[in-house]
DNA sequence: CATGCGTGGCT
DNA sequence: TAGCCAAGCAT
């Protein structure tokens, strides 16, 4: 069994048990090759799935999309995370509908949140030239099956994978194999649990003869993430309006609307006291959502305040322990006429939520908000 | 080279 | 359950 007729095993397989039947093989453009690529980055299909029709139907081609104000790509991209990937997406759009589709690899590596990996998926999938991809199935499938054991995150390591990778693909039929590598690590060559009694390459595989199918790849151990705590303002106006505000471009959930988070005006705030590590410890930049801040920071002294509901929400870096606090005020000049403060009538609350783009928490909120009010109320004397 | 960046599902 | 993981990229 030599290592040549790897591919060939593969795309007999994939022939038989791949894939065929995802929403961006039909058809299989590069428009259509690139989103889905940038959903998946860090992200199941399942979990994808959903979300690339609905933005297919929204944004069928890419000069739609070009054409489509961020907001509402953010709102299609909420929940999925990641959301610079959403901004970058736009931008991208931008470009190419000036400059053009790239037919290369460097060409489309180019063009914002398209890395390494992702440009030779695109070119390989959409193109279907000879490019070499190594995305995380990849790396566990040639991990084990050339018996690599070394942490995989090393520049080393990947290194070394990928000139595997590179032997292994063939010059024909590339798109069909790309999908097919992908596929194998995805639904046979699992973390947990492989189907190796299935594997149309166990018969060469190192760590199938080794019986270290399990425990390869190899990965450094995590540091314990960290607890941050932070306090969200429910801030309802006379008229029953919910203030939200946009986030800032850059940090955690950049660009998405939000509760205003209090962070107190003295000096001696931690950053384990603040929702985005690039705010704490400096002065309010000179950016409207922080201006709402200060002046938020001047109603919560005025105004009185009662705790609401509080959340936990893991992110992968960190523990976010939330507070939302509830008070209400009469609007102040300012806060009006901003374009980063939304003030959300609560009777279009249900209808207008889903065309925001919000993070999974404040739409989690959003929706128990009423409920959460009533029974407040119902327990004040 | 290390860190920041989301969320859901798995064991 | 508390971690670990999933079609990475930007800085």
């Amino acid at each position: 069994m030599s290592a040549s007729d790897f591919h060939s095993r593969l795309l007999d397989w994939f022939d038989r048990h791949g894939r065929h039947d995802l929403p961006w093989q039909h058809p299989r453009t590069p428009y259509r090759v690139w989103i889905s690529e940038i959903m998946l980055q860090q992200t199941q299909v399942a979990t994808v799935i959903g979300y690339f029709n609905r933005f297919m139907q929204r944004f069928p081609s890419l000069d739609v999309l070009a054409a489509a104000p961020v907001d509402e790509v953010l709102a299609l991209w909420s929940g999925l995370g990641y959301y610079a990937r959403a901004r970058n997406l736009h931008a991208a759009a931008q470009i190419m509908a000036q400059q053009g589709v790239p037919e290369t690899r460097a060409g489309w590596q180019a063009l914002p949140s398209v890395g390494p990996s992702t440009a030779a998926a695109i070119m390989a999938q959409a193109f279907d030239v000879p490019e070499t991809i190594l995305d995380g199935n990849v790396k566990r499938v040639l991990a084990r099956h050339a018996g690599i054991d070394r942490p995989i995150e090393q520049a080393s390591t990947i290194q070394a994978l990928y000139e595997v990778a590179k032997l292994h693909t063939p010059q024909t039929r590339v798109a069909d194999y790309t999908q097919a590598i992908m596929d194998l690590g995805a639904t046979l060559c699992t973390r947990h649990s492989p189907g190796c009694s299935a594997c149309p390459v166990s018969a060469d595989c190192v760590a199938f003869a080794s019986n270290r199918v399990e425990s390869l790849p190899v990965r450094r151990r995590r540091q314990p993430v960290p607890t941050r705590r932070a306090v969200f303002m429910a801030i309802e106006d006379e008229a029953e309006r919910l203030m939200l505000i946009r986030r800032p471009p850059t940090g955690i959930w950049g660009g998405l609307w939000c509760l205003p988070e209090y962070i107190p005006a003295d000096d001696c705030v931690s950053q384990e006291h603040t929702l985005d590590s690039a705010v704490s410890g400096k002065q309010a930049k000179d950016n409207s959502g922080q201006q709402s801040m200060l002046s938020i920071h001047r109603l919560k002294q005025r105004g009185p305040t009662s705790p609401l509901t509080t959340f936990e929400h893991r992110f992968t870096h960190y523990l976010l322990d939330a507070r939302i606090d509830h008070m209400v005020v009469s609007r102040t000049s300012s806060v009006e006429d901003n374009p980063d403060v939304l003030w959300l009538p609560l009777i279009e609350l249900a209808a207008r939520a889903p065309l925001l783009g919000l993070p999974k928490p404040m739409s989690r909120f959003l929706s128990d908000y009423p409920a959460l009010k009533s029974s407040q109320s119902s327990c004040t004397p």
